[in-house]
DNA sequence: AAAACGGGGCA
DNA sequence: TGCCCAGTTTT
């Protein structure tokens, strides 16, 4: 007997959710800006890892107005090695408009929700039920999955418009009086029982009303189409080193990392560069290396994004001067001693080498 | 409608 | 090492 688009579904998944659910300090709160805090800081990212980052945003961060106060390079550290930077700019700009337009307080609607920066309508959902009953649906992977399963949908769930079936069983599905509890009880779900490999069908609740289960289809839902090969970049960095410290410089927008700092990068097609073409790029921006100077380091990263595969390559200068004035202003390059370094938002690229390279000890 | 955007976990 | 995970914005 399959599942009708009814309250069985929603009191069976919640009957469960309240024998399953994980403790999270998320959970535990009503305050829509906690509740969005966690929310941008879970968009693509596993609890396991986002858990760190939001103890560390609310400890820094208490109140909305703290974070809207907060400088950008400082949220970026903060958010570093989390990926996708765009969302820590964009909460950034959001915490500064719900403090100055909105008097600090969260709009309480759906529709409202939707027009913030950074909030699609999975975070508007989840904000306008977690933290107001709204009766709104998520769809987030998870709701994906365990629908696409529990209901036979066979639609390719990385086809945008697939997302309006999903959408109208999601809505059907979700209950008036609780409407918080079955979009949380719905992502556990699929987080921990309905999950992507291996499920735990012979343990699950669903089992009998399954479509998936009882069409031995288990494995072949969701429909995903795959995505398409990452493209292959080669970085080259020059790191310039004067007395101690680093020449780095804040990314523009336009490509990855913005905001984040790295050291002089050039691109080319491929790994491997003729000596001629390395020294033209260097005394293109104005950077003058005696002969003498040998490489003192030479090392190979890769470095693998869902949309690139980069093959970073890192050459160490000495410097025996500062750079020009003129120079300076050109490349954007700023001196930083490691102690400043290690403040500064960097992508975990950069983290790495300047571990491996002990130019800096922790991290 | 498709592409861009990071990084971590697991087999 | 290769494959998987996936919400929002931009093109």
């Amino acid at each position: 007997m399959a599942f009708t688009p009814n309250k069985h579904f929603a009191q069976a998944l919640i009957k469960w959710y309240h024998q399953h659910k994980r403790t999270l300090p998320w959970r535990e709160t009503t305050n829509p800006y906690y509740i969005w805090l966690s929310e941008v800081i879970l968009q693509q990212t596993r609890v396991a890892q986002g858990l760190p980052y939001y103890q560390n945003f609310v400890e820094n961060y208490p109140t909305v107005q703290d974070l809207a106060a907060a400088p950008q390079d400082e949220v970026l550290r903060l958010w570093q090695g989390l990926g996708y930077y765009s969302r820590a700019r964009n909460m950034h700009h959001t915490a500064q408009l719900v403090v100055e337009k909105y008097g600090g307080q969260f709009p309480g609607k759906y529709e409202e929700l939707l027009k913030l920066k950074g909030v699609g309508s999975y975070t508007a959902a989840a904000i306008a039920s977690f933290a107001f009953k709204e009766q709104v649906a998520v769809l987030d992977g998870n709701v994906f999955r365990v629908l696409s399963r529990v209901f036979g949908l066979t639609e390719d769930i990385a086809a945008p418009a697939s997302r309006k079936v999903f959408q109208k069983l999601a809505d059907e599905l979700v209950p008036a009086d609780e409407p918080d509890t079955f979009n949380q009880a719905i992502m556990e779900f699929g987080a921990i029982q309905c999950t992507p490999v291996m499920p735990d069908c012979l343990f699950c609740p669903l089992q009998q009303s399954c479509f998936a289960f009882n069409h031995g289809m288990v494995q072949e839902l969701p429909v995903k189409s795959k995505a398409k090969a990452a493209r292959p970049r080669f970085f080259h960095y020059i790191v310039l080193e004067f007395d101690g410290a680093y020449y780095l410089r804040k990314r523009l927008e336009g490509d990855i990392w913005q905001g984040l700092y790295d050291f002089y990068l050039f691109e080319s097609g491929s790994k491997d560069l003729a000596y001629e073409t390395f020294m033209q790029e260097l005394s293109g921006a104005g950077i003058e290396l005696d002969k003498t100077q040998a490489i003192y380091s030479f090392k190979d990263y890769k470095h693998i994004l869902s949309h690139q595969k980069i093959t970073a390559r890192f050459y160490h200068f000495k410097l025996k001067n500062r750079l020009k004035e003129e120079v300076l202003q050109e490349s954007r390059l700023v001196l930083y001693s490691p102690e400043k370094i290690d403040e500064l938002p960097k992508p975990v690229l950069i983290s790495n080498y300047l571990k491996d390279a002990k130019i800096l000890v922790h991290l």
